[in-house]
DNA sequence: TAAAGATTGTTACAATATAACATAAATCTT
DNA sequence: AAGATTTATGTTATATTGTAACAATCTTTA
């Protein structure tokens, strides 16, 4: 099997020099397969579910595309911190502070799709707290408030 | 399509009364199918996912079940509040304090799959602060929190 | 260069969830 | 009580999301 040359959407120099900074931090491979399906979701600015991302990256490159290959490279993606999953919509987001390591949580608008992705040092400690009040060792806590986004909540009744 | 007699898991008294309270606050219907549902949960004490209650329910009913059925039912359990679905695993928990309506939050033991549902003001109270900040109207917060519990804790390395 | 490990391709399939429409039961209206 | 309306259930099919298993290719390193 002849590996295809991939024909990418343009991504912004940055956004490539950060993603080599990672692989470097991490002991990954930034591949262009890999940087193809980052430059797909950079030209979005909503999350999309793995299967939206498989037909824009076969339009893109005029073939098909198994799902675990967009699968595989969303998680390598994650695994360096440049995408978010989220868990309650199972789509997926490019990160909005990828200059840092961080948690984050989610503000997800349910009228326009539109997601503010938040970094509360606040809500990390009052979490880390509260598990260890329960005896609990916490890793990673998935945070999404779903509403409206201050444009939608200012159309819509209520 | 005559409709079967139920078998239902057994079910004590007091969850019984409590279902037929929320479906009195709710103005819904409790039926000996909805019932079955809650039943065969509280039989487990860990989140199910809705095709191992298919599993579980066709055993204690000697029938098939469509899968439809038990999504309806779980739509239901949730939406008067004795059931939670727990986004990041894609599984359902009866609610452990059914008796008042609350916003939870759990921490899931990613070694024996126990999860704890806590109910923190402050989590609430912040999360909406943070909302209001960005300009967002909340609705409704995701909060799951994975790591060790404190008996799994105990026995990993680490 | 050869071996080892990582990445990608390919096929098939598993797991989760919903659409569309028919039937049955409960409730409401008169 | 009869018919109309709404709610709940049944049935079939299908959509959506995600993985397993294994072969082929590329990269790194000894």
């Amino acid at each position: 099997m002849a590996r295809q040359p991939v024909s990418s959407a343009p991504l912004a120099a940055k956004w490539r020099k950060l993603a080599e900074q990672r692989c470097i931090e991490k002991g990954e491979r930034l591949t262009p397969a890999r940087l193809a399906v980052y430059a797909e979701m950079l030209t979005r600015d909503r999350p999309v579910s793995a299967y939206e991302l498989i037909g824009l990256l076969e339009q893109r490159q005029k073939r098909k595309i198994a799902p675990l290959t967009v699968y595989r490279h969303l998680d390598f993606l994650i695994r360096i911190g440049l995408v978010h999953r989220l868990q309650s919509a199972q789509t997926y987001l490019p990160c909005g502070h990828p200059d840092h390591a961080h948690e984050s949580q989610f503000l997800l608008c349910s009228s326009c799709g539109h997601v503010d992705e938040v970094e509360s040092r606040g809500v990390e400690r009052l979490l880390s707290r509260i598990a260890d009040e329960h005896g609990f060792r916490a890793d990673k806590a998935v945070v999404e408030v779903k509403g409206l986004c201050g444009a939608c909540a200012a159309v819509e009744p209520g």
